[in-house]
Formats: structure tokens, C-alpha cells, sequence
DNA sequence: ATTTTTTATTGATATATATCAATTTTTTTT
DNA sequence: AAAAAAAATTGATATATATCAATAAAAAAT
């Protein structure tokens, strides 16, 4: 759905990327978005489509998966201020993750070149988009490190971790994704991921209601992470 | 061990990236270059040292890995115009990973501010630079997925396609790592890297002399990494 | 409000993979 | 060349984790 936008100029929504611009890039940028609301399960990237766009989340939360015939793995969950689709950048053709809203979502879309154009202009803005980049491959290996070298308690533990500290930004929080999901973000077994909940529960780690989940001892969840 | 080094504009070896050079941009970096060989086993990049150098591998092959209490993590085997280091630019003040080389390695050491400057002056090198991050985030991406979703067959499998066609460029090869470092390739057991080739060359895969691997059916093994 | 469908939960079992221990081979040092 | 150290190999066993099957709970559709 196509919304009445706002001027890029007022929005107060821009990422730190857009601070530096000048009133022109601002209206260039401006002049080449769209604004556009997702319902909660709408794709808004599909893997191997197309890259020519790059998207700005505005509101609510994306999953940011790699699909493949058996199973899924999420990447990240993203929120306000994620920029999707710079690894596409002078680079490859196609998008290599799908990302679904799992929460309503209002984003801006941005025409690649525009951005582009304007990281040939703006060189705070470049070094924006590479600083980006390079969190990206930060969080990844992290990922990566996580998902080889820890155990199913310590793969849920660090997801929780996230959920609090870095999505919700509160110890108490109403999940918004399924079992399954958590399952696909710390590739295990959904099975595995109630079990190791409840046990958690159990153990008062924390405090577990169906979505609801409150962390009670952070710092034993933060042991079991290491 | 510093070499007489010789000047970048006459460099053979230069990555695509310096390609479009002007010659005071290239003397600008052969002024602010070091030429540095290092033997087999000599350590090139330490995990959380201070990064204020982008390196360029010239000749030879080096581990990149990330390092931990009880066990490594080998993200690539590089060799030949492999970049080290762009992950720290505008970025992260200490190197995330640590490089080792595996055999006698000849690489040029630049200092970051100079690339910065670079990049700056000319877009054709930052877009090459960006590129190079894009494809980083592709490689782990892709062992992300390799080490979430394939069995120990599988996962080997990938590791020794890799060997032949992009580390040696040939499907016989002798292999520069011991079988613990490609466990720690693909994050599984020694024991297990030791059975499997065993495995693969009983199959009539592969032929297996120590250390001498030779690919003699590609295709079984392409199946087997699917 | 009732039915249907999807998601979550639980226990039992199977299996992939790691660990352990012992031996052999290869490499390095003396 | 001999001795010592490191790496590779092999088989037996343990264990973490996935899979299967059945039920319960929640959400969606009628």
C-alpha cells in the first residue's frame, strides 16, 4: 500500500545515513521514495528477485531470511532505521535474502541509483553506507561463531539477549515471532526451542507465558550464552 | 621480514581495485606501502589487535579465522589479491579475525588513512572496495548456510570444491592444511574430517595419498554438497 | 459459537556427530 | 640416523540434537 508521504526534508524518522545530506540531496532523495505500509506476513523482499531498490524501515519489525527447499534461516530481525538491500550495491544483480514483515511495517523505498548517485556526492554518506556494511559482516560472523561453537542453551540464551536488548529494548517483551521462527534463528529443532523455554522457566531465567516472556536473571543467561 | 619492494606502478600483482589508479594515486600508495614475506605458520593478523593497516596478498595462501577458548573457526583460505582488512575501515578500531599464513606469503601493507584518502578521490576504487564487502557478505552468508543446513558429507564436500576451484584452480592438488584446520573449516570434528575422505576416496570420489587429493568424480560431489 | 486449521507442547526414539583411547604414520628435532 | 613430538588414523562409546507421533492449546475461518 502507497501512502501520502512526508518530505524527506521533515521526516523524523531518517537514519543517521541521511544527517549529513544537503537540502538538494534531501529533495533528490525525496523526489525518487515511496512510502510504503506492509500488514504483518507480507513480503517485501523476495529472494533472488531483482535488486533495484533499497529500503528504509521506518516502523515495526521485518525477519530477514535465507530460504531454501527444507528450511529456513533468519539472518536478523530488523527494525526502525534498518536499511535493506546495500549489499546489493555496484554489486550483484539479485537480492540473496527474502525479508517478511512480522509486525506492520511503513518503509521508504529508494531507487539504488539515487543512492548511488548521492554516495558519489556526499562522502559522510559513503562512509555511512560502508560503516553499514560492515556491521553487517560483524553481526553475521557473530552468527556464525554462535551457531557452530555454542550449544542449543546458548544459541536461545543469545537470541532472548537480542530480543531484550537490541529489538524491544526492555526485559519484558511480547514475542512476535513463533516458535518457529526462534527455531530458524538459532537453527534448531521447534521442539527443541519449547523445551529449552520451559526449561528456562524452570529454572527461573526467565518468566514464560506463550508470547509473553520476561528475562528475571539476566546474568545467568548471559553465562549460559558464553 | 621487510622486502625491497617494487613500485606499485610497475606491480604485476595489482588487485583490480588499483586498476583505475591515476599514477599520482598510485605513487601516493607506493610511498605509504610496505612490502612484508612472511614464512608458513608466521601469525599476519591478530584477533583484537588495534587495525590500522589494509593488507594486499600478493603471492601465497593465508587462514583467516576467528579465534576462541576452546576451538577456531576457519571463515576462508585466501590466497592472490585477497584483501585484508577493509572490514575496519571507518569502522571497528580492532581486527575481528585473525590471520595466519599457510604457506610463504608475500603481501603489501597499506595504511588505512591512505585508502580512506583514496576512496575518497576516486570512485571507481570505492566502488571497488564496496564490492569487495558485498562479496564478503556473500562468502559468509554462504558458509553460514553451509554450516547451519549440511551434514558432515556434505559440508566436506563443499570444502574440497572450493579447494579445486577457486584456492588451486585444479582438481588435483596437494592440500596446504592439516585435517585439523579443515575441521575447523567445516566445523566438525578431526576424527570425523579423517573418516569422510576416507569415505570419499572408497566411494572412488576422490583419490586420497596424505596430503595429495585428487577429484575424480565432481559431479558425485556437487550432489553431495546439495 | 462452532468448526477447522495452525501452532505449541510433551514424551519416546532414532541418528548424526563428538569424544575418548589407542595405534600408526609423518614430521621435526637432536 | 635416532629420538621425540606432532599429526593422522581407527574403532568403541557417549551425547547432543533431530525426528516422529500424539495431544493440547491457540488462532482463524465459517
Amino acid at each position: 500500500m502507497v501512502n501520502k508521504s512526508i518530505d524527506c526534508v521533515f521526516c523524523e524518522n531518517k537514519s543517521v545515513c541521511f544527517n549529513e545530506l544537503t537540502p538538494q540531496e534531501l529533495s533528490e532523495i525525496n523526489k525518487n521514495k515511496v512510502e510504503i505500509s506492509y500488514k504483518k506476513d507480507e513480503t517485501i523482499i523476495k529472494q533472488n528477485s531483482f535488486a533495484s531498490n533499497i529500503f528504509f524501515i521506518k516502523k515495526g519489525l521485518v525477519k530477514i531470511y535465507l530460504e531454501s527447499k527444507d528450511r529456513d534461516l533468519i539472518i536478523e530481525i530488523g527494525g526502525k532505521s534498518k536499511m535493506l538491500g546495500l549489499t546489493s550495491l555496484n554489486h550483484t544483480k539479485y537480492y540473496k535474502f527474502s525479508v517478511v514483515a512480522i509486525e506492520d511495517v511503513v518503509l521508504c523505498q529508494i531507487n539504488i541509483e539515487i543512492i548511488n548517485k548521492i554516495m558519489l556526492t556526499n562522502q559522510y554518506f559513503n562512509n555511512q553506507v560502508i560503516s553499514n556494511l560492515n556491521t553487517t559482516i560483524e553481526k553475521i560472523l557473530n552468527k556464525l561463531f554462535c551457531i557452530s561453537h555454542k550449544q542449543l542453551q546458548g544459541r536461545l540464551a543469545d537470541a532472548l539477549i537480542c530480543f531484550s536488548d537490541e529489538i524491544y529494548n526492555n526485559n519484558k517483551f511480547t514475542l512476535g515471532v513463533s516458535r518457529k521462527d526462534l527455531a530458524d534463528i538459532t537453527n534448531m529443532a521447534t521442539e527443541n526451542v519449547v523445551r529449552i523455554l520451559k526449561e528456562f522457566n524452570d529454572k527461573k531465567i526467565i518468566k514464560l507465558a506463550g508470547k509473553n516472556i520476561e528475562i528475571i536473571n539476566y546474568v545467568e543467561l548471559k553465562k549460559l550464552s558464553s
